[in-house]
DNA sequence: AATGAATGAGATTTCATTCAT
DNA sequence: AATGAATGAAATCTCATTCAT
């Protein structure tokens, strides 16, 4: 029964501020502006520490994509395996990709801007796990087509990456500050998406 | 009478050597990755000649944004004010706003990449055009809805911003290499986005 | 009844492990090149456990030295102090010289390699005790030119750095994978050391 | 007709300082031991001056041994090829090996030292240019061997390398301040190279 | 006897930019 | 118009050692 696990308000451990502030700034600035001095300083922990729990900088953003795409393929998966006709699924499932996303806009800057930033290894790994994703999404649309409840005029995989690039583009426009609500914007998405494959 | 002025096939101008190489390296490895030093050697320029023509490496980055902002500027001004209904002319738009980003992917990944890596007067500059084009994009749209030829139960700017995310996105997934052929790729999301406004 | 106590083939105890893998990673890639940490993961010991037997990193190597040292120093005595006629006991010393040298190349490099990387008192002891080895040495040259069976133009101890320097330098160039025995490579140097106090 | 070329006094060039002070710090304390940021202090040179020029630490070693090995190099093939009998010119050789490596002990210390500190690469290239030194030393005792002049019992690479390790030890023990001077050692290691070799 | 998280100083190298020519 | 030597600040990472447990 240590401390942390004891006290109720228990500051976060050393790995998890390095993670929150690096998500911090890397979106704000970009990986490569911000220091290490800067994010240790930021997360109040010395440098010997960070290195202690990762590796590298490289490290630490391969750990922020991680944490991402764990998250959105849980969420996901629940959506895919719960009830309701294909259309009901499909809305609902665009309807929470905007949610997370707009809840993580800072994960979504930094996923899409710095993969390339990533070593070699870690980019096909992080690929290879996003490709899973947009397959398991896009078999919501495949039974959609099969079941001619949608309109299979275009590949299911165009329809995916299409939607997909206008989550992307979230992190890009969206303010949280706005007018519009995550909420509100998540059911525009996910009608246009649903339009987009209405028969007739 | 100099050797560039005098031949028939004259080797592009030290700027434009530049500026082909910098997009070339940008877009594969990002700004920051890049030195000045591999970018001159790259060129076949000195250094001291790259600061002759470019006041700083930002400069240079700014001036690829500047070139891709005229060249997708002009294109879509020529097609809002060409003839046809709205239907045919937000179409023909959409096609070769598509034909425009697969036939020049390293000015689209620096495009949406580096744009924080400019100086925040520059950002604006590049934002302020930016929403210009997409103002034009959306007067179509906009022309539509008016008309009643699209519904408009979801705002315009909701649709166009949906709709450009989607080619945002081509950067990251669309391989000039693979089976689909930009023209394909054009209709496609062309249809793609005039369903998504058909009324019904 | 500890495992270690207890098993008929004991493990090595962790400071023997430490010097043995010590001695095979700083001849190997030189004592700075090696951090504590490889060093113990090599060993299968802790830091801590490292640290609780040698007070520094310094004082690792400073037991490599006493070692050698200590097995240098044992050997020529017995020799020495054997019977036989001068001669016979300085070929037999410097044969003698040759197999340990051979049989213990990583010590060798280390012993020439390293001695300026030691704290100066432990540099002072271990010139002190490498003289006392010196001094015996010599002691069986100058006892054949006192005797008048060497040659004495030379000063003895000349010879004795004359001598000691080729044996150094075979950690440079022996290999024990070569044709060359240690048994043959042992006759040659005594015979050229011999040769060169030969009376004529 | 720059400052440099025309000043009587010219204050040697920054690559000159470096190698200098270099070669004096990396004798006294080790190539590790240095740190850039002292080496440079002491050539009164930038850092970024010195990588400038050199384009690592690791380079700046290899420019000591290049010097050394060009000095040693050419100095021996004048004598090989210089006048005189064998025994003379062997005598003659042993001699300068000597003066040179008393002359220049600071780059001995280096040369036999710090070897494994250079990449692979230019280890292999150290060794094999000190391999046709040796070659060409070993010519001179092979030429007497096959003239009779010497006896040949002993290998002669095996000579070779004995005495090129007394050498090697001079920057061990040899200290230019003490009683022996460099002409006086440099007959004593001849006359020991040649009794060594005569006949009898 | 042993652990391993944490420290903090210091290591090498990179880089955009300047400036005398 | 162009050169390339030189700058100096900042970058990432390493490492021997300590200490509470």
């Amino acid at each position: 029964m240590t401390q942390s696990t004891e006290s109720r308000a228990v500051s976060p451990s050393v790995p998890d501020r390095l993670l929150t502030e690096a998500t911090r700034l890397f979106a704000q600035r970009g990986f490569d502006r911000v220091s290490v001095q800067e994010l240790v300083e930021a997360a109040g922990v010395t440098k010997g520490a960070m290195y202690h729990y990762f590796t590298s900088k490289d490290d630490l953003l391969f750990a922020v994509y991680q944490r991402v795409l764990n998250l959105q393929m849980s969420r996901l998966a629940q959506i895919v395996e719960g009830g309701g006709d294909v259309t009901e699924r499909l809305h609902a499932a665009a309807v929470d990709v905007v949610h997370t996303t707009v809840d993580n806009l800072d994960d979504m800057v930094i996923f899409f801007r710095s993969l390339h930033m990533l070593s070699p290894g870690r980019q096909r790994e992080v690929r290879r796990e996003r490709r899973r994703y947009h397959e398991l999404f896009r078999s919501l649309v495949e039974e959609g087509m099969r079941e001619g409840v949608f309109h299979d005029k275009i590949p299911a995989d165009i329809v995916v990456n299409y939607f997909f690039g206008s989550i992307h583009h979230l992190s890009m426009w969206y303010r949280a500050d706005g007018e519009l609500s995550g909420a509100q914007l998540g059911v525009y998405y996910a009608d246009l998406l649903l339009a987009s494959l209405r028969k007739g």
